[in-house]
DNA sequence: AGATTATTTCGACAATTATCAAATCATGCC
DNA sequence: GGCATGATTTGATAATTGTCGAAATAATCT
C-alpha cells in the first residue's frame, strides 16, 4: 500500500483536480489535438469561447500542476500539453487497477487487442 | 474533435474532480486493494484517519460520480470501487493521448512490453 | 510616439468545497 | 425497552474556486 509516496499522491490528486474542471478538460483536449506545437492563448480562447482572464487563470493552473507548458514567441504565448505528465496519470491508473491490484483485466483493455497470451500471433 | 459529447466531457471531468482530492484518492486506492469485496465505512475511517462525517461526504461524492458503490449488510455499509468507471477513465486518457492524437507512443507505455510491431514474436 | 494586439494581473463576487461537532437514523444485542 | 455500534444528516464555518470587468504589461506596427 506504500508504493506511492504521500507527496506523489498529492501531486497526482492535483493533476486530476486540474483535469476535473470542464473548461480545463476542454482546453487539454484541444491542446492534445494541436500537439506538439500547441496553441497561443488567443486561439484557445476563440475556439472555446472562454473569457480571456478566466482562460489565463485555467492555463496557469494547468501549468502549475505540470500538464501544460508555456513558451513565449513574440507577442504570443504558446501553450502545449506535456505528454510525460499525461503518461504519468495513465501509468498511475494502470498500475493501480491492473498491476498492483487485479481490478481490471488487462485483456479487457482497449489497447491490448490481439496481444493477449491466449492467442499468440504465431501458431 | 467531437467524438466525445459535451455530457460525457462533463461526466469525465466530474470523475477526475472526485479523484482530485487527496483524501478521496486515498480512499479509492484503499478500496482498490480491497477489491472486489470493498470495505465498510468504519474500516476506511480507521485506516485513513478521516473523521466519520467527512468520510461519509467523500464517499457520497465518489458514489455520485459512479466511482464507488455502496451496499448495506446489517449495520455496515460496504463500499467498493466500480472497475468499469475506472476503466472508462483509463480508456478516455488512452484514446485522447494514444489514439485520437499520437501524443504518447503506445510503445512507450508500461503495458505494451514486448508487444511492439518492430519485433514480432515470431520471426 | 501613438495605436493595436496579445495576454496577464488585480479586485471583487458568487458558488462550491472541505471539515467537524452535534444530532439523528438504523441495526443488533441483552 | 434500553444500550451500544455503525453510519449519515444537519448546520455552521473557513477555505478554495470559477468567473469576469477593468487595469496593467508587453510586443508590434505605422
Amino acid at each position: 500500500m506504500e508504493s506511492v509516496s504521500q507527496q506523489s499522491i498529492d501531486n497526482i490528486a492535483a493533476a486530476f483536480a486540474a483535469l476535473g474542471q470542464p473548461s480545463r478538460l476542454r482546453v487539454v483536449r484541444l491542446l492534445l489535438s494541436a500537439y506538439p506545437k500547441g496553441l497561443p492563448a488567443g486561439e484557445i480562447q476563440k475556439e472555446l469561447g472562454i473569457a480571456a482572464p478566466t482562460l489565463s487563470h485555467h492555463l496557469d493552473k494547468l501549468r502549475q500542476v505540470g500538464i501544460v507548458t508555456a513558451e513565449k514567441d513574440r507577442q504570443w504565448i504558446w501553450y502545449s500539453v506535456r505528454s510525460d505528465a499525461l503518461k504519468h496519470l495513465i501509468d498511475f491508473l494502470f498500475e493501480e487497477c491492473c498491476t498492483r491490484n487485479r481490478v481490471i483485466d488487462i485483456e479487457d483493455m482497449d489497447f491490448s487487442d490481439s496481444a493477449d497470451s491466449d492467442s499468440p500471433c504465431c501458431d
